[in-house]
DNA sequence: TAAAGAAACTTGTCACTGTCAAGATTGAAT
DNA sequence: ATTCAATCTTGACAGTGACAAGTTTCTTTA
């Protein structure tokens, strides 16, 4: 095994893979990524990533402190990707209804396209919540939340209800979704219903 | 540590424990169960859960397949508690509006009493839905929800919707809930709004 | 330019995990 | 009384996260 103590007498320069892999933290949340989608949080290994990415099982130690730290890193790029995408769905030209339906659907959307990375958010045993990275990120996205509800506070309700409301609204669907409660066949409703959702709650908050 | 080995020359019949537990089986789910609250469904061992009911860390395999069987089975018994405490909320003298409040309160009250065991039911990865009698177990609970659901369902929308939105209502602030993130710094939203919120959902629901 | 020190990565090891196989003990059925 | 199945134990195996100590490279300093 202890091959590379053995110099090797013909390549000298060409390098096989330098000692120092260039950019292992970027490498290793990549694997990390990949490797979450695949096996789900549980069936994650430190160890499969660490060798995905190439590198022995104790490189990681080096970037992240421990696999919740790995974890965290993750999430920050969860809630940042999450944030944008809630971001991109805003446009000044919408009514206020018709917001609520397109941010709506990016919610969803973003749920549904990367499943393991929105369970990671709201994880909270996962993470590390001391970290202020993690805080700001997870801020930055609930921004766009509370900009979402802006148009609705003028209903005489507390704002933070109103935030809450329009936060649980998409948020139970997406969980239930995830959860594999939905087009299941215990329930009634499938995904054809979404769009149709997403309808009725704006018209919901809309006459709030 | 093999004190086990030496034979006790005292006494000889007393029996310190018989080599059948007699029900070793509740005596897992009991174990399994406090582990889960305590430490959290990863942290959770199935040796540790063994050592906690005093039997060797191979005798689990006799109850339950595996791991994810013991946790299909802890989620069984979850279900048929969380229906058990959604039905106790009906009361045929309240107005639908008036039932919403109850039943949410009972369903935000048994997520935040039972943290793990709300966690794992709608933890799909970790169940085997397979289990026929898992799925009657969240079959019997999900009616609850439609029996909920069922005074607003003259109003034009397809019930699948209104059963949706009755769900997701109550689930999204469960989770969020669970998740730590409300109450938290970032969130302006504190306990004292829940019991707001359930108001002003079961007046949304009203004007349906 | 040389030496020193810090950073990046490796190997080795530890206690612990879930699962399987094989043996020991007990209760039930014949 | 004997057989048989169910229950529980011991032992082993590969895989895990974490830590310690060593090796290699880059950077800084003098």
């Amino acid at each position: 095994m202890n091959r590379k103590t053995r110099h090797n007498p013909e390549q000298h320069p060409p390098a096989k893979r330098p000692y120092h892999h260039g950019d292992l933290r970027r490498a290793l949340l990549e694997a990390g990524r990949a490797l979450l989608e695949e096996k789900g949080a549980d069936g994650f290994s430190l160890r499969a990533c660490a060798q995905r990415a190439g590198v022995s099982h104790a490189a990681p130690a080096h970037h992240f402190k421990d696999m919740k730290g790995l974890f965290t890193a993750l999430a920050i790029e969860a809630f940042d990707l999450f944030g944008e995408a809630l971001a991109n769905a805003r446009d000044g030209r919408l009514t206020p209804k018709q917001q609520i339906v397109t941010s709506y659907r990016a919610y969803l959307d973003f749920a549904r396209g990367h499943p393991a990375l929105f369970k990671l958010m709201f994880d909270a045993l996962r993470l590390d919540w001391q970290d202020e990275i993690l805080n700001e990120a997870s801020k930055k996205a609930y921004q766009q939340l509370i900009m979402l509800a802006k148009p609705f506070e003028d209903s005489g309700k507390p704002p933070p209800l109103i935030q809450l409301l329009v936060w649980s609204l998409p948020h139970g669907v997406a969980h239930l979704q995830l959860a594999g409660q939905i087009g299941h066949s215990k329930s009634l409703i499938s995904d054809e219903w979404l769009e149709d959702y997403l309808e009725m709650t704006a018209e919901l908050l809309d006459r709030l």
